[in-house]
DNA sequence: ACGAGCCTACGACGTTTGTAGTAGATCTGA
DNA sequence: TCAGATCTACTACAAACGTCGTAGGCTCGT
């Protein structure tokens, strides 16, 4: 089912996936000041995340709830993805070609990416034909 | 740039760009029926679209109005992607390895990836080294 | 014990989205 | 020619979102 964040609550997700658990003070500082909500604003969309069972209160500290994720990151992550997959008709391949069509994916992307799986599904057994392990590093796109 | 399209304006928008041209009620019948708005609901989302600038009204037949996108699908869906890789902190990569950590993304996939990729970038005659800024030119589909 | 402060619980409000009804203009076939 | 079919242009409205303000309850240092 995997619950729909917005992406206010998506950003606010994010502070308390990397606090692990925390209250709504904390989870408010924790965001990007460029892009920081007023107090009641965090807290309105703590109690929209409680609702929608993204998060639960722990426990209380002095007179403050403790709040902590329900879903994980890539539990909500892969939501965003399967949303995206579907417009894409449900294949990632379509996806994929516009990555590389635009730059943002690159062959080097790929080939490690490539090589990476290999390593893994070989799962320790010796076999690094594949082998090309490069560190590059991406550049951004203008 | 890159307009912001929901959910259903891209599912309008998707029909408008496989008709290239038609008008609301061509729309509403091209709407996979299962989930077709009433014809005035259609007609409200070409309204916000030709606001937002996603399509125009190109002439009239009848007493109807034609309508014909002003974007393309491919930057529609650039857009999405954008907004995705976004959360995935810009680059690609975290997104291929969920992608490939849920299976939606086989090896087989990524090879036939790279190989399409190499193909075409040798195809251009360019260099052969990193596929990053190609401008190609493909078919329109019909 | 008390007051400055922090927290919670709610309520509020403007926007955006999804959805559709209605009135009246326009077209078209018989 | 004219009545029914079709369209357009509006209007409406509820739910979801983003954003806060306020009232009043708890805490803690002094």
């Amino acid at each position: 089912m995997a619950i729909k964040l917005t992406k206010l609550e998506l950003e606010i997700m994010e502070a308390v996936w990397a606090l692990r658990s925390a209250s709504v003070r904390e989870i408010q500082e924790q965001l990007p000041e460029r892009k920081r909500p007023a107090y009641t604003t965090v807290q309105t969309i703590i109690y929209r995340l409680e609702e929608k069972g993204a998060v639960r209160r722990v426990k209380k500290i002095g007179n403050a709830h403790i709040f902590e994720p329900l879903v994980t990151r890539k539990a909500a992550h892969n939501r965003l993805i399967d949303d995206l997959l579907h417009v894409f008709g449900g294949s990632p391949r379509m996806l994929m070609a516009q990555l590389v069509e635009t730059g943002q994916l690159t062959l080097e992307d790929i080939r490690s990416l490539e090589s990476a799986i290999a390593k893994l599904a070989s799962d320790g057994s010796s076999n690094p034909r594949t082998a090309a392990t490069q560190t590059n590093q991406r550049r951004r796109r203008k």
